[in-house]
RNA sequence: UGGGCGAUCGUCUAAUGGUAGGACAGUGCCCUUUGGAGGCACUUGUCCAGGUUCGAAUCCUGGUCGCCCAGCCA
């Protein structure tokens, strides 16, 4: 590798504070010579969308950075909510953004350690069996500003609760009627430490454990022990978890394990996007999108299937950094980085999405030309291809206005442009129907200009693509827009629900469209620039003759602003 | 209103007592066989008030504002 090309990945490396923070870790060897151990600890309750792309960015990348390791871990300790479908489609996640783990693991491996470690407690005295209902408990806990008061149970015997304890792991009693919990303080400031519980009924059958258990550990009571077992140095988590932290430390130190260490960051928001989990799953159970995978989703599978790339959401979630801060990154960011990888590698391809028959008069009749085009104008690597043209094409309806606005370069009557690759044209005249509708517009063309250019030097102020009408294959083209209305989807009325701020018009589907001859062989995960249109993708709907194509991303359009201004 | 966390261009993020910088967005110009891409330029910021210091975004004090926590969810 070159001098300047590791200087400038260095510089792309960004400064944070995790970075920092490991970085001095190492540099004191907090550790000892153990290497960097994190982890990425998603529940199974859902897909993964790119808030969690963040995570796995964070928990990954930092231990590769500093040639750790990290495992992946499923949190499944609530086995009413997790189930195999998330977690397979976890791990084709995580290894499609671009990442593989260490050690896969499950924090249902654990439970019988989890168990020991509660028996531990339960006879030194630190945990005790709670019959109170959830709503005693709940009263009992006090508010923000008033401390709890202490269960009637909180005082029982080492010996009776090790009896209930042993009882409750052997299915003797209902759901719901006992819990464990940790006896801490009912009158701490922080009411994660007011006697947290530790353990609860459900007589429910585990996705990996069956029916072994009937009784199953909290979050707070798995999270941080899981970690020590796997002696994951730095556990890397969102914000919210804060509050948690005195009682990751509790149990860790109460049961002299392996002291990992938690340290949060912000979550990933977005403009016009919704990443919660509940709603995410709401808006696929009601039908609001089609599937987890529906390509106006924030999921990962969403992105994907919209033509979104790992290269780019990785680039994204660099860019946008981490900290402390609650914020939300304009939607246009990631964008921007799609735009950019997209522009780089995707072939390019005509496409009319919206057509009008162009009909050059002085074209010889019957004449089929094949016009040479170049693939990638970024890249000449990626060669060039022949394009049918012949005198009756289509163009796109936008490009000819029989009235042209001020500064419309684009085709008018008596008006001289481009066609991309092929010949300057100029239009003579319209054919309007019955309704006023212009249904075909009339122009002759200069033969002279084949290739694009005249040799007489005449400049034209557009260049406009086009598709051989006679050589057109037909698709079906899915353009989409944001799923929210809202910049920010909670800026909600009284009353109202998130879902209210969908944006009704975030899918529209094209039925019409003409495609160069070339797009009849796209496959599944190619990706094309339609020129002067948009990044599209094949979608998995597409059959053979049949063809769907996703729109990922449109292209900047210059135009489109200033015709939104002058008309503003 | 108890506790915790935070506040730097419109947005995200650097600067770790010593020139407030980058990216996105925006604006203008140049270039262009994609009104794409690219190039150049410009605009805008340290929450407030005091203090320490030769010097403060950074340290101190006091405010203000925002986020999180009262699941037998994670």
């Amino acid at each position: 590798m070159t001098n300047s090309n590791s200087e400038s990945q260095a510089a792309a490396a960004p400064s944070n504070f995790l970075h920092d923070m490991i970085a001095e870790d190492v540099r004191t060897k907090k550790y000892g010579d153990a290497v960097i151990q994190t982890r990425f600890p998603p529940e199974p309750n859902g897909y993964l969308h790119i808030g969690h792309a963040k995570a796995i960015c964070i928990d990954f990348g930092l231990a590769d950075e500093f040639g750790g390791k990290t495992n992946l871990r499923f949190d499944d300790t609530n086995p009413e909510k997790e189930e195999q479908e998330y977690v397979d489609s976890i791990m084709n996640d995580v290894r499609w953004l671009g990442f593989d783990w260490e050690r896969l693991c499950y924090a249902s491996d654990y439970f019988d350690q989890l168990y020991e470690w509660a028996l531990q407690l339960v006879k030194a005295g630190k945990a005790y069996v709670d019959d109170l209902t959830a709503d005693e408990i709940r009263q009992h806990r006090g508010t923000l500003t008033e401390p709890g008061k202490d269960s009637p149970y909180r005082s029982r015997t080492i010996e009776e609760n090790l009896d209930l304890f042993t009882r409750m792991k052997a299915g003797e009693f209902p759901d719901g009627t006992r819990v464990l919990r940790a006896k801490i303080d009912m009158a701490s400031p922080n009411l994660n430490m007011r006697d947290p519980v530790m353990y609860r009924i459900l007589h429910a059958s585990h996705q990996r454990t069956g029916d072994k258990w009937c009784i199953y550990p909290m979050y707070d009571y798995a999270h941080g022990q899981s970690d020590s077992i796997e002696r994951v140095t730095h556990s890397m988590c969102t914000l919210e978890f804060t509050d948690h932290q005195p009682i990751y430390r509790w149990y860790i130190e109460h049961l002299g394990i392996f002291p990992s260490n938690q340290t949060e960051f912000d979550r990933l928001n977005i403009t016009y996007t919704m990443l919660s989990k509940r709603k995410l799953l709401q808006l696929v159970q009601e039908n609001r999108v089609n599937g987890w995978d529906d390509p106006r989703m924030p999921t990962l599978c969403g992105l994907r299937r919209r033509g979104f790339t790992p290269e780019a959401i990785r680039a994204f979630v660099a860019a946008s950094g981490v900290s402390r801060t609650n914020g939300s990154t304009d939607v246009e960011m990631l964008e921007h980085f799609q735009r950019d990888d997209l522009n780089r590698r995707a072939n390019r391809a005509m496409a009319v999405l919206r057509p009008l028959k162009l009909v050059i008069d002085n074209y010889p009749a019957d004449q089929v030309e094949f016009v040479e085009a170049a693939n990638n104008p970024e890249d000449p690597s990626a060669g060039t291809r022949k394009v049918p043209f012949s005198g009756e094409i289509y163009i796109e309806q936008d490009d000819f206005r029989e009235t042209p606005p001020p500064k419309y370069y684009r085709l008018s009557p008596g008006k001289e442009v481009r066609l991309r690759n092929a010949y300057f044209v100029t239009a003579q005249s319209v054919v309007k129907d019955a309704a006023g509708v212009i249904v075909e517009v009339h122009c002759t063309y200069d033969p002279a200009s084949r290739g694009g250019n005249s040799p007489d030097g005449r400049k034209v102020k557009s260049t406009m693509h086009w598709v051989s009408a006679a050589h057109a294959i037909s698709a079906e083209i899915r353009l989409y827009d944001k799923l929210f209305a809202k910049a920010d989807p909670y800026d909600l009325e009284e009353g109202q629900d998130v879902l209210d701020n969908l944006n009704a018009n975030s899918l529209e589907i094209l039925t019409t469209a003409k495609l160069e001859p070339s797009l009849a062989t796209a496959k599944l995960e190619d990706r094309f620039q339609f020129e002067r249109v948009g990044y599209f993708c094949i979608d998995p709907d597409s059959v053979p003759g049949n063809l769907v194509f996703n729109r990922t991303l449109a292209l900047k359009d210059s135009w489109a602003k200033i015709e939104k201004k002058s008309g503003a």
